[in-house]
DNA sequence: TTGTAGGCGTTATCAC
DNA sequence: GTGATAACGCCTACAA
């Protein structure tokens, strides 16, 4: 027995007006004599009036509404990165449909599907897709869209990431000035663009430094902590022989500390550690990490959204955030 | 130079029949030759057409979309909750409109507002608001509504919940059996159901082995990592004399063991602490904790939400979910 | 300053 | 099986 909503319809019978005149009066909108304004808006507040925003965004042909896609909407960094999302949405009067595509394919393509009914005015998008053709193919809507958090080479898209280049050759410089010589790059299987920057970066430090590239202590793993934690456990027993740790995030770094807590390893002492993104819970853990700015980076992604479905803007705009390196005390 | 999405209209001019054969080709409706059908489908396939969603919400009277109103985005916890929404929800072809109200009235009575306004087929809240009358009055729209992780003495509001009682006794009697008295228990200021359960829990396990209560060790503080920090750090310099933290949830814990451990306070030889939640990071941590089913939480809210948008039950549903001890390092 | 009419894209009803 | 038509609730020309 729910109760219908209230019309306009409902309150220009009631205040004895024809809809628009009631519109008019919603809509603070000119040409409206001052009384029969007040009187119509009392009339609406008193019957509980509440708008139907679907019908107006029909009616207008936008939604003001924009689609968040996220790969893993567990992870910290991208929760920080939401909540940045979500501050300037709010403050712009939009609103926002989230979706955890879950790393997965298939998934991603239905979110984008789903956005596009309901016609979302925009699209914030950490995409699963590395290559630059199939991801153009699912996301060949007309519906502006920024990337966040990921660069595709030679792709024509407005995007929105950390210069991980320099994050992965900050924490790296910073190890070997620590003294450090072996250094153990826990990275993410994933070969995309920010996996390959921060290695790129642990490389070019190595190389100034003037320390042989050893491939045999990078590794690459799934993004999770219990991979983590299994990994370094399985080359501590393997007796190979490292003196620190990078870590692709600080995910992966909790589970590598776990593991050398639990072998007795003393940090820093015996193994340095630094993680990435510095996520809220890394300062509990006292651990040095590379810092992305996340709140910022999810604001301005909404911002770059904005002036595109505004028509603000027409080319490219491509943002790459400074990251800077966190001491703590794992190094 | 945006292009215009494609609608039945021009499908229906490209096939040469009607909007309403194209209607029904796309729903799969009966009453449609075999060969129409597959024509209809296969020009609405090049066409791109994407369904408006947005139309036939207007025209079908319901969204096929839940509101989520989140006391705090940002808590681990209910990023958890969120997850099992997020699940649910995709299984069931609904989508989701998520609002952070950041323990904030004023947020919190807009985003019910603006659900509203999207005419939601029905909202999963985790309240700010903890005077039952409050509630009820920015409530007081016909939309289905279930209330998460939280419970209002006499209203008749379908809520969803856990067993905070048995959380706070279950992790003070742990303490107890472990040999201490002197019980320190950080609360939360926000004096709600939840944070009173666990405080009942507390007394009632306190009480059970006779050690006299003693209000000069318990605390309210802000819901916040800091707070909890700085709050132990304080007790610690006055000399406060305690055997054991029992914090009110994870995050606090987090922080009072950062504390103890800057003063060199051997965890749990000399202090014991006890967090609530067993949100993810605290099994890196080796936080003892009282886990919450939280992925459940969220997964049954849905389903609750589910069968009262559907008109399935008529009576309320309170569903009160079990918590267990995770027995970890610091006990 | 106010009202009438039509349309946004879809679906349901009712003829044919 | 198929098509014309109206309706969901709102907004915007245009007319009065």
């Amino acid at each position: 027995m729910k109760k219908r909503y209230i019309t306009i319809k409902d309150i220009a019978k009631a205040a004895n007006v024809s809809i628009n005149t009631v519109s008019r009066a919603l809509n603070n909108k000119p040409d409206i004599n001052a009384k029969t304004k007040e009187k119509v808006l009392k009339i609406a507040e008193e019957l509980g009036y509440v708008k139907n925003i679907t019908a107006s965004s029909l009616r207008n042909r936008k939604s003001k509404t924009i689609g968040v896609i996220f790969k893993d909407i567990t992870n910290p960094f991208f929760v920080e990165v939401l909540k940045g999302i979500e501050k300037a949405t709010k403050e712009n009067d939009y609103s926002l449909i989230l979706m955890d595509i879950e790393k997965d394919y298939e998934l991603e393509k239905k979110a984008i599907q789903i956005m596009a009914e309901k016609r979302v005015d925009g699209i914030l998008i950490s995409p699963v897709r590395k290559e630059k053709k199939k991801f153009n193919k699912i996301m060949n809507l007309n519906i502006p869209y920024v990337i966040i958090g990921d660069h595709f080479e030679e792709m024509n898209a407005d995007e929105i990431y950390a210069n991980d280049l320099k994050g992965g050759y900050l924490a790296t410089k910073h190890l070997i000035e620590r003294g450090r010589k072996k250094i153990v790059f826990l990275n993410v299987k994933n070969h995309n663009f920010v996996s390959q920057s921060r290695l790129q970066g642990y490389k070019k430090a190595l190389k100034e430094a003037k320390i042989r590239i050893n491939n045999k202590i990078i590794f690459d793993i799934k993004e999770d902590v219990n991979d983590a934690y299994k990994k370094i456990l399985e080359i501590l027993e393997n007796g190979l022989s490292f003196d620190s740790i990078f870590c692709f995030n600080d995910i992966l770094a909790y589970g590598a500390i776990k593991a050398l807590r639990e072998k007795g390893i003393e940090i820093p002492k015996e193994i340095m550690v630094v993680g990435y993104d510095d996520i809220i819970y890394s300062s509990i853990i006292d651990l040095t990490t590379i810092r992305i700015p996340k709140f910022e980076l999810g604001y301005k992604a909404f911002h770059i959204l904005f002036d595109k479905m505004n028509h603000k803007v027409n080319k490219r705009t491509k943002i790459v955030l400074d990251v800077e390196l966190i001491e703590r005390k794992t190094t």
